[in-house]
DNA sequence: TATTTTATTTAGATTAATCTAAAAATATCG
DNA sequence: CGATATTTTTAGATTAATCTAAATAAAATA
């Protein structure tokens, strides 16, 4: 098994090339791990040692197939664990991060499967993300943030692209969880906000830096 | 908060004075940590400084209050989790230690209160030992060793000496898990051993070792 | 009680993860 | 294209937890 704190440096280097396929940088996986860049080489180099990166000095670094593998690994697990704590434990969804992030370390498969079946092999976690499946496969869904959606269109939101507690709490007081139902009223184009209709009752406007960071399915 | 290790320390040494209010020797804590004397005479120093323990060089150790109130909250995790895992995720009794071993680390109040409402306040885990209350309470019931027992005594099988795998194993495949009812029958004076009716149907012998390390409520 | 045995502590190293400061490589821009 | 800025790496320390080997204290025993 893998340290927890390489555990970590797997799941930002995982999270950082997300979307974009280009090597991750010494300074982005120092920021998102809280450390300095010289702490991030010389954890680079044992990651590569033990081939869960490809490395290259100066180069930037992506994943190796098992990097890959023990990094979504800690996903699933993260994710699972946060379904338990909102449905089981009654946790709200911007409570479940930081102890989601010590759960995830737990190892051992059988308990991670069974918690899985316990909670009904949930696909998504209570933000939407995408549960790993215990081969490891993900089933993304297309997702439209709702800053790229045009006037009368309509969806359903279905993730966030900012997991904050306060952005969270912000979405609840806006009426805009998980399943809320949206449609596109205005786009200002004095300021780029966004004027919207929710569950076909309430008129709101949200402002661009809250609408990129809502997901809908249309 | 106190690290993993500074953790398992204090735990090892709230186990070792269960029961007798002798202080700890340095030799014990180094068995039942899998660590060497010299280290434990290491992490000793440092859970004096933080008034966790009360160290006299050579004279052993004994908890403070402070440090009786982490050990014990770290039981409670310990059991409430253990709890979990049989109850909610369908492991036997023999295979949870392991996992809650790492599950009692887990960092959070609120978890813990939670899991402990979800499981219905459990006061005792799959092993019979009492889960100390969120107050850190502990009822502690009244419990005798079989071997003590007199023939034609009866009780209730409530709990356990000993928690390996192998004994609680052998203890289902002998049917003497909790709950059970026996009635001593015989004691054979040769070897010690015993004889017991289980469940007012099978007679059965079981040996001195066993009988010490199962607990009847009378 | 003196001697031997056992237990405990100290001294000095090691490993994992981190840091700061300096050096080296790469990128940017005038 | 070359000077400057930025990024990354190296060098050298630090902290927590551990170890082995040696020294010291306590306990057992003859």
């Amino acid at each position: 098994m893998h340290s927890f704190t390489e555990e970590n440096y797997l799941k930002a280097i995982y999270h950082l090339s997300e979307g974009n396929t280009m090597a991750v940088s010494t300074n982005q996986i120092a920021e998102m791990t809280n450390t300095k860049a010289a702490s991030v080489t010389d954890m680079l180099k044992k990651l590569a040692e033990k081939k869960l990166i490809n490395y290259i000095k100066y180069q930037g670094v992506t994943l190796t197939s098992t990097g890959v593998n023990a990094a979504v690994n800690i996903i699933r697990k993260h994710r699972l664990w946060e379904v338990f704590l909102v449905e089981k434990l009654g946790f709200k969804w911007d409570e479940v991060h930081d102890i989601a992030e010590e759960l995830e370390h737990i190892n051992s498969e059988t308990l991670i499967n069974r918690l899985d079946d316990f909670l009904g092999n949930p696909v998504a976690d209570p933000h939407g993300d995408p549960i790993p499946d215990r081969s490891g496969l993900i089933k993304h869904k297309k997702l439209v943030k709702i800053s790229e959606m045009q006037t009368g269109e309509s969806g359903t939101v279905s993730g966030v692209n900012e997991h904050s507690s306060v952005f969270l709490k912000l979405l609840e007081k806006l009426g805009l969880t998980l399943g809320t139902k949206i449609i596109i009223s205005e786009l200002i184009e004095f300021d780029g906000s966004i004027m919207l209709t929710i569950d076909q009752k309430t008129e709101r406007t949200i402002s661009r830096e809250v609408a990129k960071n809502i997901l809908v399915i249309l």
